[in-house]
DNA sequence: GTGGTCTAGACCACG
DNA sequence: GTGGTCTAGACCACA
């Protein structure tokens, strides 16, 4: 895998698991239907507790991400979650706060949108692949 | 003061309330030098602990939003921060995740950017009056 | 067989293939007397583990909704099982918690007994074909 | 409290927890914004570690029972869950297998509905207290 | 071998 | 003092 932990920051373990799974998902490093690795394999491979994985995988499993097969373990859900009205409200509100921080340092529109778009750019460059 | 906090989110009230300051500084709400209310009556206004908005306020200094001066309290900066390589990497880092999320909800780039358009509008609109 | 398993679920493939089980002999799906695919054939069927097959056969057996015959294997009982004082506690157990839950979320008690109702009713209609 | 769990049962202690927890709110005994036991407390009350106390609390809270408020712990909420479309749909599915399962041992319609009536006459009779 | 459950103990963020 | 996080180890249900 290609999960990458950093120890250091606040950020709890779980949510740089779930965050990096997502953004792998987006970017097609994984498929839909794809496997994931169980949790002991993972939490060994990131040298972290299984509880800590599991807790991730069960999040991401709520969020519609996952699905967990009593067969197979964890695989990435055929049917992606849906942009809810939540989502939307949660999403504006992120957004709201990094823009205007933004705005406060001199970032103007155009400058903000660019970024934004250079990362959307990079996820539909590596779906190619 | 213009602040609304909602005691049973996840996120710790004193990261609310810093959100809020610099939110009303980027639509003018607050303006560069004006004062903020003191510690003590700021907390009593919204009903919270004083270490609360003491911790806000302190972060708030340490980013380069406020100035505190022993005397006459905390008043937004008159030069606020700058865009610096690290609140860049901060800031890309959080607009992937945000992106690949909705990324995989089926929001393509137009819809995206065009919510962040519409949230950097509503701030230059209020920025006129 | 008219078996529908979901293996994204959190119920057990054993309990969802007795419930379905038993469901069928309600409705007159299945007939008193009437022969059960063997264990090995099902579990090709559905594409579970014969182990699977075995354990909700076998906990129909002692609730009473199958007999075991080596020779002929499973089939439906001639006689069904009654409603001991044990069955009873548990269905009350059980509707208690729906209902509680139901009556949280505002369903009042017309609107259950009709769900009820329709649900008897629907069996009841199958029944005479 | 009122929390009596039973060890012997094959259900979860967290799940036995929730339930009950449920069914405290649906006949009253913890009204809307009544603040419950620390999961330290509680957990110490029933003999359990407090994790799995923990985890009912937390289900219960993205189910939308409870309220986390930072400041004083865990709250009945003040506004129940809704009957979603899934939640209905999960309702009917346990409710077709009680009832058929008690149809095949000879429980008729009026006697089902007699049993659900009573059940909630009971949640009724308690709330008046 | 898979995830689920439960216990236990430690540390931390929050208020 | 509250819940949140992480670790650790054990046992079990499931397939």
């Amino acid at each position: 895998m290609f999960i990458k932990i950093d120890f250091e920051t606040e950020m709890p373990i779980y949510e740089q698991l779930k965050r990096q799974i997502i953004e792998g998902i987006a970017k097609g490093a994984l498929k839909k239907g794809e496997q994931l690795p169980s949790v002991r394999q993972l939490a060994e491979d990131i040298g972290i507790n299984l509880h800590t994985v599991n807790k991730a995988y069960n999040i991401l499993k709520n969020e519609g991400f996952l699905t967990i097969d009593r067969r197979k373990g964890a695989m990435v859900s055929n049917l992606m979650p849906e942009i809810t009205e939540q989502y939307l409200e949660l999403l504006k509100e992120e957004l709201k706060y990094l823009i205007s921080n933004s705005y406060c340092r001199g970032m103007r529109k155009e400058g903000f949108l660019s970024i934004c778009e250079s990362i959307y750019d990079e996820i539909d460059d590596e779906k190619k692949f």
